[in-house]
DNA sequence: AAGTAGAATCTTTTT
DNA sequence: GATTCTACTT
């Protein structure tokens, strides 16, 4: 016991001995929350309070679930994997597998992650001649899904309007088309496994019975069905400790609700709320930023971070001329940081929006520094592992026409658009699959579409006693996939994917504790495990779900699941030691010696395109306050007077968070370029001058020339700082776009307008 | 039926 | 600027 609490600062204690109720835990960042949520389980463990069935621990990430069952694994001399620690939607597939004839499910069922998705949709829309001008298929998926989100089946959303009610009879041909397909897409995981257990009461008993203690990660970032859905779980006695931080909140524009934070605290009559406010990660200046910036947000439930560690240094601020030219100075200094003896791999370069990272790369590439940008496409994704995948999925549920059509004429097998047309008249006309409506289809096309049923047939017949890879391996080969890929003069590196896919299954295989021998079709070993189902009152037996995979699925449903739920690394090159680029986003999290937050510019940080959302702007905050708190020592940030969008040039005002930092903090930088365009270069003693002495307004220029250009940083009485954009005419009457941000872009009179040069660094 | 040229679009992202 | 989708050609 001792050595399990022991380091644990008085209110990381307080929460991990809390008494058996539902407890609310404010973790700010940095401040040791996943060993919070991990010694709680393991003291409620070691302490007997519980046994490790009793525990339900759900996390949103793969990353967040393996971290904590690696953890756990390290705290007890317990086997971990028998434990109900997983994503959202990994636990929710493991339910429905057990429970599918309740669920109205196939037994194979399979997941459609959001490329499927889109495409399902695609297919409907041009299935039933639907303009997908009118209704484009994004925002229908978008409308699905929040449906979904909300817990909301078609005839349950309020249809208020004609075009409204014709996006609730499409949500309702594509559900009739998922389940006729025998697929669900990510959200359907959620509301069915909410659905199951509100109608099935012994169902649900019995697990509200077995879960006392339900325990949540990143509770921020749940939607209004992840919290119904949570509550179903815990019933009126389970205790849920949900662990969170309002101010990382930022996930909105995915149907994150952070008002489930006081809604928990509302419904579960929160008697322990515990704020983890010490700050294990970053130095002074750094934390009294955060805190200051994010102090101008109005929605919060109020917490401030402490630290023990000195001021450290200043947050170094730097305006470029260039979007090229702030990349060289990044290169710079990441140069000098290198040089002080500071890994590249704990240098992180951060940026809003992934166009960014673009002039970024570019440079580090030119300068020989090596890198690693996260977010890049992910290995499930890949096209060709996309393509072994459908093949695989045809096999274990020959009904998935997402699946079918993927395939059917790839590698290219002289099946064509009009055999298709025909082939989907058939099944519109019949009501059934594709696959099964070959059967009907007569002819030419028919001749070709029977041989690659009979393909299917032939490969599963062939593979129904062997393991998942060698399954894997058969299927490479007999679909033509290697074929395909050997003749083509690019085709190396999927080659070299494909093989990857193989040693994947193996990996998986024995990970999931299937045994690398088992066949792949073997069905779930859950019905002999019948001492673990219990039988309810009207004598219906229930086989639970107990945690390893291997008792309620087949290895290839199995690993067909794990392909859509857990899309695989989406870092390139792991292991040298490299700079890593990546969105605000993606680092949430994670955390680094050294941070680079670049393009802080009105517009892109806070984003545009945030200014018309409810909250909009507070959540950029947010962002921003997450991109602070990464860094340990350094930080770094950065803007440019200009920088290319979408092929353009673009002239932003800096960010209004800038403004918001404490000026105490702050290191201006010298600018190198200012006043090139007039002849001479200022240099004044800005090195270690405060923000409000760089921010000095320069002298006003006269001569023949205008004296204004492009790019200008200029200040207006009425509607403050702004940026020159471009400048028509000339002489007495010439006229400039400026865009003064909040107030807008205005088209003035040089002459007539009383402006003045800003020359702010 | 398959490959190629022009047009539209473009925050953030996990499952 | 770069990708992705549609329309057109062969």
């Amino acid at each position: 016991m001792q050595n399990l609490l022991h380091n644990l600062n008085p209110e990381q204690l307080a929460a991990v001995t809390l008494p058996a109720q539902s407890a609310l835990i404010l973790a700010g960042a940095g401040s040791g929350k996943t060993r919070v949520l991990t010694t709680r389980i393991a003291w409620l463990i070691q302490t007997g309070q519980v046994s490790p069935g009793g525990i339900l621990a759900v996390t949103f990430t793969n990353k967040a679930a393996k971290e904590m069952q690696a953890r756990l694994s390290a705290m007890l001399p317990i086997n971990t994997r028998g434990m109900w620690i997983g994503t959202f939607h990994g636990l929710c597939n493991r339910l429905l597998r057990a429970h599918y004839r309740d669920a109205a499910l196939p037994q194979t069922f399979q997941i459609l992650d959001s490329q499927d998705q889109l495409s399902a949709i695609k297919r409907l829309l041009k299935q039933n001649n639907i303009d997908d001008e009118k209704y484009p298929p994004r925002n229908l998926m978008y409308f699905i899904n929040s449906a979904k989100e909300q817990g909301l089946r078609p005839h349950e959303v309020d249809a208020y309007d004609d075009f409204n009610r014709k996006f609730v009879q499409l949500y309702e041909m594509y559900e009739q088309q998922c389940q006729r397909e025998g697929v669900v897409d990510f959200a359907e995981l959620l509301l069915r496994t909410y659905e199951l257990l509100s109608r099935n009461q012994p169902l649900r008993e019995h697990y509200q019975r077995r879960f006392s203690h339900i325990l949540v990660d990143e509770f921020q970032d749940t939607n209004d069905l992840q919290y119904k859905w949570l509550k179903l779980m815990a019933g009126q006695h389970g205790a849920v400790f949900a662990v969170g931080d309002d101010d990382q909140s930022i996930y909105a524009f995915r149907g994150a609700n952070v008002g489930n934070m006081m809604a928990f605290e509302r419904d579960y009559n929160v008697q322990n709320l515990i704020k983890l406010e010490q700050n294990y990660r970053s130095h002074g200046h750094i934390l009294d930023s955060a805190n200051c910036l994010i102090a101008h947000n109005s929605k919060r439930l109020g917490k401030n971070l402490r630290t023990d560690a000195g001021h450290g240094e200043p947050l170094r601020v730097y305006e470029a001329s260039s979007d090229l030219q702030e990349a060289q100075w990044i290169i710079e200094e990441t140069k000098s940081l290198i040089g002080e003896g500071m890994s590249r791999s704990e240098i992180a370069i951060l940026y809003r929006s992934n166009a960014q990272s673009r002039v970024i790369e570019h440079a580090l590439f030119t300068a020989g520094i090596p890198y690693r940008v996260y977010g890049g496409q992910r290995f499930f994704e890949r096209a060709e592992i996309k393509h072994a995948i459908a093949y695989l999925q045809l096999m274990d549920n020959p009904h998935n026409d997402s699946a079918f059509l993927r395939v059917v004429n790839f590698p290219t097998r002289g099946i064509g658009a009009r055999s298709l047309e025909q082939l989907q008249d058939a099944a519109r006309q019949y009501g059934i699959s594709l696959y099964a409506a070959v059967a009907y289809v007569a002819g030419k096309a028919g001749t070709s579409l029977g041989g690659f049923v009979k393909l299917i047939e032939s490969a599963r017949f062939e593979t129904q006693n062997l393991p998942l890879q060698e399954m894997v391996k058969v299927v490479l080969e007999r679909s033509g996939l290697m074929m395909h890929y050997q003749s083509d003069k690019d085709g190396a590196d999927r080659i070299e994917n494909l093989e990857q896919l193989v040693s994947a299954a193996m990996l998986f295989v024995s990970e999931e504790g299937f045994g690398i021998d088992t066949p792949a079709l073997a069905g779930p070993k859950a019905q002999a495990v019948a001492g673990a189902g219990i039988t309810t009152a009207d004598g219906v037996e229930i086989v639970d779900a107990d945690a390893p995979l291997h008792t309620v699925m087949s290895p290839l449903s199995a690993f067909l699941s794990h392909a859509s739920l857990e899309a695989g690394d989406n870092q390139a090159q792991v292991g040298q030691d490299a700079l890593q680029l990546m969105t605000v986003h993606s680092a949430k999290g994670l955390e680094f010696d050294a941070v680079f937050i670049t393009g802080l510019e009105e517009g892109l940080f806070p984003h545009e395109n945030s200014q018309q959302e409810q909250g909009g702007l507070e959540e950029e905050r947010r962002l921003m306050y997450v991109a602070i708190t990464r860094a340990k020592k350094r930080l770094y940030l950065s803007f440019s007077q200009t920088r290319m969008l979408h092929g353009q040039t673009r002239y932003n005002m800096k960010s209004r968070f800038l403004d918001e930092l404490p000026d105490e903090c702050l290191k201006w930088l010298s600018p190198q370029v200012q006043h090139r365009w007039f002849g001479h270069t200022a240099k004044a003693a800005w090195d270690d001058a405060p923000q409000a002495g760089a921010n000095a307004i320069a002298q006003q220029f006269s001569g023949k020339d205008i004296g204004w250009k492009a790019g200008e940083t200029v200040f207006h009485q009425k509607f403050g700082e702004g940026v020159i954009v471009n400048i028509e005419g000339g002489g007495g009457n010439a006229r400039a776009h400026i865009n003064f941000g909040r107030h807008g872009m205005k088209l003035l009179d040089l002459g007539v307008a009383k402006l003045q040069k800003v020359t702010n660094a």
